[in-house]
DNA sequence: TTTTGTGAACTAGTTCACAGCT
DNA sequence: AGCTGTGAACTAGTTCACAAAA
């Protein structure tokens, strides 16, 4: 019932798509658990959140067998399983460098607290920044101070929140450090050597990528749903 | 030489995938082109920006014969062909909602600006917080503000900065208004109807993916790259 | 009966490799 | 000689469909 038959090894590679899914499970089971849902079946699971019935299943497969079978899967566990599988079981401590307008407002986003991650501080070289916490209180350090923390083990990721001209040489710095996840939001590709995982959000690519289905799709094709 | 042989039609299903490495593409064409470069093989602009050569190619061929044999491309054409391609010709005007930290945030990132995005207004329904521009002098403005001239086609993409529980009903007056490209920051699924783009970008998803490598990878593969 | 877990089939996306053009 | 444009081969990701379990 707990299911813990074929846990994989950390070494067999589950994709990126797969990962972030097993987040977006969560969120769905904390929905039912807040509504009150003790069970749920792959497929009603996918019909309420438009998902994959087969995918569900199959993603959750990668890690055990959480399932009952005639059941389904019972809300609270799975979701204490997936939140260990996300490794989300003891706060993850987040560092964000650059205090600019992003670093400030992603700081003081609520959102990111709720699912166990804790934003320790920003960073950055300014010294007028340093100093002046955000509006939610979350303090603005030097970026010397990252570096000590980082290689003290008490940053697990990082978030790039620096003008493009200086990403490069702060994720060199947080390698350095020790740091094995960046989440970065400056434009530009960065290198980062294996065993550091790098995540891009890149606002320019989005917005261009909409801009993109704009100017094809102009004249719209009437037979489509 | 212009290369205008087989454009496809805007019915033709090009992936997001692509889309996305149009935008890439055009980024390191600015690059080359600022540093004085005429021409560029697909060879060369994969070693310089770690890209694949034949993806290059066929990402390109699916809008026209845009190189020359023996040559490569030309830097300054290549640039011009890819900003139509993506719609960049004319300003492309962006409207966000919700006027708290992030969506001011985005209002003020410069980064838009270059390629071509006019950031028009934040919408917001908080009497104070409309009037009170962002630091760069974006104005705020009612919703009421936004439906009128999204009705009137004075905004081509709108981004959604406001908490989860109102995120769906924004979306809704969006489409209502006419609104056909939506780039959404809040967490969860949007229900949008055929013939409208919606992208996400879901933080909460990208820290947990993060915190799901670190997770699974805490014992160093030592022969790795 | 219901629903899981999973091999098989299918679909999408990437990379190779080369004919043909400059 | 050098490089594009593209069919063919390959790889990754998704969905189907069903045997086995509760």
């Amino acid at each position: 019932m707990t299911g813990r038959n074929k846990p994989r090894s950390a070494a067999e590679q589950v994709s990126d798509l797969t990962a972030g899914r097993l987040s977006v499970y969560l969120r769905c089971l904390t929905t039912l658990d807040a509504a009150g849902v003790k069970t749920i079946s792959s497929r009603s699971l996918a019909e309420r959140f438009h998902l994959n019935a087969a995918q569900i299943r199959k993603d959750l497969a990668y890690f055990g067998e959480f399932g009952v079978r005639g059941v389904g899967y019972y809300v609270a566990d799975l979701k204490t399983h997936l939140r260990a599988i996300l490794g989300l079981e003891k706060p993850v401590r987040v560092g964000i460098i650059g205090a600019g307008n992003l670093g400030r407002a992603l700081a003081d986003y609520q959102g990111f607290r709720v699912e166990g991650f804790h934003i320790v501080a920003l960073f950055d070289t300014e010294p007028n920044r340093i100093g002046h916490p955000s509006r939610q209180g979350v303090p603005v350090r030097h970026v010397d101070d990252f570096t000590r923390m980082a290689a003290a083990q008490e940053l697990d990721i990082v978030v790039i929140a620096v003008p493009e001209p200086a990403a490069q040489g702060v994720v060199n710095l947080a390698v350095e450090s020790g740091i094995r996840a960046i989440l970065n939001f400056s434009p530009g590709a960065l290198q980062v050597p294996g065993g550091v995982k790098l995540k891009n959000v890149d606002l320019t690519v989005s917005l261009e990528s909409l801009s993109f289905f704009l100017a094809r799709g102009e004249q719209h094709v009437p037979g489509e749903t």
